[in-house]
Parts: structure tokens; sequence; C-alpha cells
DNA sequence: CCTGCTTTTACAAAGTTTTTACATGTCCGC
DNA sequence: GCGGACATGTAAAAACTTTGTAAAAGCAGG
């Protein structure tokens, strides 16, 4: 799956209703204004963008991003979560799930959420 | 991650009619709507549904799930059947028989039950 | 040295699992 | 049937783990 940077990408995009993301320029903007992160907070939000729709493990963005290995015990990720969730505003834990004990997940702004009724189609169909 | 590794099910599904679990996502819907279980009841209905039909003592179980040897002693077990029963709502007794003395058994929903226990118990007291 | 970014620290809060204590149920010999 | 022994059901508390948060400390580039 892609590395931090998908770099040979002729530019790519996500955008959902609020958000989008230009991989390339590496640019963000939230309800057309442009957000202003930091390098951390930039690798961190593409890597979650990059999967949406994806729980990605502590343990994968810690090595994606930060290089660490898993015997580090750091709380730096939860520090920028919480960053990244401030400067999402309102969106933010419609955006940014935590999955308790494994990761996080981001979910793109209509994406059907747990604990929401019967949206979710049975995981069945999806193979092949 | 849990213990638990049924590397046999890799991409494997179990469904019925109202029930379907997805070993590779880790995801069990109950009809249509999404189930949100913590890891040990995920683990233990996963091993359960695995082995639909069969009984699976309770020794296998907090073996395979908690780790425990016959030595420990502890209710834990009974705990999570009842948290998944719960979970289950209305068809928890169908879906999970207990096999008293031994430990538990997971039915598809259409599965031919028996009158309880019925292992071997001759009928000859009906004979005139 | 500043300054802004990153990491650590130290708790708080939330979520999960196990234990406890007792109720209820089942088996089995009488 | 009856009662004892033991297994399972259940609710609630306790123990433990993970995540959230604010603030301070650390650090690197200018």
């Amino acid at each position: 799956m892609g590395l931090l940077q998908e770099s040979t990408n002729e530019g790519q995009f996500y955008r959902d209703e609020h958000l989008s993301l230009d991989f390339h320029q590496q640019v963000v903007v939230l309800d057309h204004e442009r957000m202003t992160l930091t390098r951390k907070e930039y690798d961190l939000l593409a890597l979650l963008v990059g999967h949406a729709g994806e729980i990605i493990p502590r343990e994968a963005l810690l090595l994606r991003v930060w290089g660490y290995g898993a015997e580090i015990r750091t709380r730096t990720l939860d520090v920028h979560i919480r960053r990244l969730r401030k400067k999402l505003g309102t969106y933010a834990d419609q955006y940014i799930e935590t999955i308790f004990g494994i990761g996080y997940r981001f979910q793109p702004f209509h994406a059907p959420r747990f604990a929401q009724p019967a949206l979710e189609r049975p995981v069945l169909a999806i193979s092949a």
C-alpha cells in the first residue's frame, strides 16, 4: 500500500463536500479555506486521507510518519491527532475516528458510520 | 493483535439469514446493522462461528481466546458469552447454545436442533 | 538566542476486561 | 420428587488499559 510519499502521482486529489487535499502540492482546503498544517500534521493527515475508509493501526502510523518501531512508547501521535482535529473544527470527529485499541480511520464526509442504522451493506458484496 | 489466529479463515465469510461475519475484516453484521464488538467479544464470537455446529469446550475457548490453561479459575468466559448474547438480541439463544458441563456451540440460524442435550438418552420408558 | 514545531509529562477521561457475589439451573443419587 | 453438589447466568464493582488534553520542556533552523 502507498507509502507516505505517493511520489509518481501526476497530481492526486482527495475531495469531498468540505475537505480537499492535493497530494502533489500538499495543500489542504477546508470549506474553501486553506488549512495551514505543519509537516508532521500534514504527513499524518495525508496518510489517513490516502487510506480513507481504512483503519490504520497506531503502529503503522508511528512507523510511517515517525519511523518509530513498536518498542517506542510515545504520546506524540495522540497529540498530533488532537491538533488535526482542532484544525478540522466541527467536522473533526466526523472525519477522524478513533478505533479503540487499534488506531484511527479517516472517513469521507458522507461515509456510513458504525452505530448508524442500516446504511452499511453486508460486507459480502465487496469481494470479487 | 489478539492471540487468536484463525489463519485458515483468511478472507472467508460466514453468513446466514440474520448474521454475517467477515473473518478477514473482522466485521460482524446482524440484520443489516453492524455489530460493534470489543476485541475479546469478537475473538470469542469468531472462534465459535468459525466452528459453527461444533461444541467447543470451555477449556478450548479459554485457551484460544485468553491463553488460559486449565488451572485458571475465572468467570470471564461466561461474562463474555452473556455480552455476546445481549448483542445478538432476539436470536441469542438460537445462536449460542450452552452445552452443560462442556462448553458452548454456535448454531447457524436454521440448524436443526434436538431437544436440548439428548446425547444418548434411550427412550426406553416408552415401551408398553 | 528567538521562534515555531515537536515531543514529553502528568493527569483526566473513556473504554474494556476481570472479579466478585449471589441467583438460578442442571445433574444425579436417594 | 427432594436435596446436595456443582455449573452457569447475571449485575455491579473493581481493576486495568487506552486515549484525550493542557502545559511544559526539548529541539532545530534561521
